[in-house]
RNA sequence: GUGGAUGUAGCUCAAUCGGCAGAGCACUGGUUUGUGGCACCAGUGGUUGUGGGUUCAAGUCCCACCAUCCACC
């Protein structure tokens, strides 16, 4: 089914546009380590961003499950009031693995891999990633995970779901073993894999479902070898999963990609692409891509877009953007930085209004 | 004025015994999708200071000139 197909046969079911006290959809930046690079968190702040994506693996490499307790959490290390999500780490064990092969292994008790920072063991099970988690202070968990890559053979993909479902169980079951109190205040997700195999989509949404969570993600790789969408099978995942859950396409996307996942039902997104492009100075608009690097922009007096209430608009020219990345100075990133998170939630809330005006709702079932 | 050193891409410099003139930076484009990323990929750019000479062949050897730097009068 087409994303347009999707949007006119819209359901009167009627999803909750809300979620911890936020409107869908949330675009979360990536702060991995625990800061969005090149930003302070009061800059994070004037970006409009209510929640971010931090790192399980990375926090718990660099810290360790007692020091982030006695540290009070990510947000107080952060002094950050929003939301906070934690990614399992199961990105971390594909990605590193995939870089560099042999340097460790999965089997059905969890992750091994070898510490990018300083070369040690580090192990990840279910039960590990979930503890860790909560030393964040995460308001969402993700269950551990088995992520591969975009092309994947189908016992792979078997592999992936099998390992997945057996990982999402152990996690729910060692997550209800935290204090009520502990749990009242968290959600917890899990991640839907299966490649491109549609029946084994069905199957890993089936067992997770089945086990019970908070809601729901797109796991894997989200675009193709091309770096197009990968919109048929993130449509038939999104059918497959209940309405009145979340569900979150990971490492979603362009602008276009967050505009199409949305129709496609998804309410929560994260992305390196504002952050790691604006470092390199790509800026978005709702008129499209600006690299500013261009030589055609070394004279341009406009601010990067009209109508934007960033910092970087509403102060600066095109030609100072231009500048500053010549001269390689820091604020050049911080500046972009601030200007394309800025961009992503005002496309984000514009989806919000767009999509109730579209269901004859003004967003009135939406907590304040 | 005398002696010496150096002149190669916009910049800093390579180039074996004389054998297809190169690199880094800069410049110009591009890539990036649950962040090991100040990253990566590609491209433009040359009468080798000038004029002669030797040689099959000269950035390289010889002569003159010019420029710059250093030392000494």
């Amino acid at each position: 089914m087409k994303p347009s197909d999707l949007a006119q046969s819209a359901q009167p079911v009627k999803p909750p546009l809300s979620f911890l006290g936020l409107q869908y959809p949330i675009f979360m930046p990536d702060a991995t380590s625990g800061v969005v690079r090149s930003l302070t968190t009061r800059q994070l702040e004037e970006t409009g961003t209510e929640m971010i994506v931090v790192n399980t693996f990375h926090l718990y490499v660099q810290y360790g499950i007692e020091k982030m307790e006695s540290l009070g959490g990510i947000k107080t290390l952060m002094g950050w009031t929003g939301k906070v999500l934690s990614d399992s780490g199961g990105f971390q064990v594909y990605s590193l693995l995939h870089r560099k092969p042999g340097s460790g292994k999965v089997t059905s008790y969890g992750a091994y891999v070898r510490s990018p920072v300083d070369g040690k063991k580090v192990v990840l099970t279910p039960e590990i990633s979930i503890d860790m988690q909560a030393a964040i202070g995460s308001d969402v968990l993700i269950v551990l995970d088995d992520c591969r890559s975009s092309e994947i053979s189908r016992k792979e993909a078997e592999e992936s779901v099998r390992l997945t479902t057996q990982w999402a169980r152990r996690a729910k079951s060692h997550f209800m073993k935290k204090s009520p109190e502990v749990r009242s205040k968290r959600k917890l997700f899990a991640v839907v894999h299966g490649g491109p195999f549609e029946d084994l989509r069905e199957k890993s949404a089936g067992e997770l479902i089945e086990i019970g969570f908070d809601g729901y993600c797109f796991g894997g790789w989200p675009v193709d070898a091309s770096g197009r969408l990968v919109t048929e099978i993130l449509s038939y995942t999104a059918e497959l999963l209940p309405d009145d859950k979340p569900k979150y396409a990971m490492g979603v996307g362009t602008p276009d990609d967050i505009r199409v996942c949305r129709e496609l039902g998804y309410a929560m997104f994260d992305c390196v692409l504002p952050t790691r492009n604006a470092r390199h100075g790509l800026l978005y608009t709702f008129d499209g891509e600006l690299r500013i690097t261009r030589a055609q922009y070394q004279f341009d007096i406009e601010p990067i877009e009209n109508g934007c209430p960033c910092e970087a608009c509403r102060n600066y020219t095109r030609a100072y953007m231009y500048h500053l990345f010549k001269a390689s100075d820091a604020t050049a990133k911080t500046l972009a930085t601030i200007h394309n998170l800025t961009f992503y939630q005002r496309l984000t809330r514009s989806l919000r209004e767009t999509r109730s005006q579209e269901k004859g709702d003004s967003g009135k079932n939406a907590d304040a």
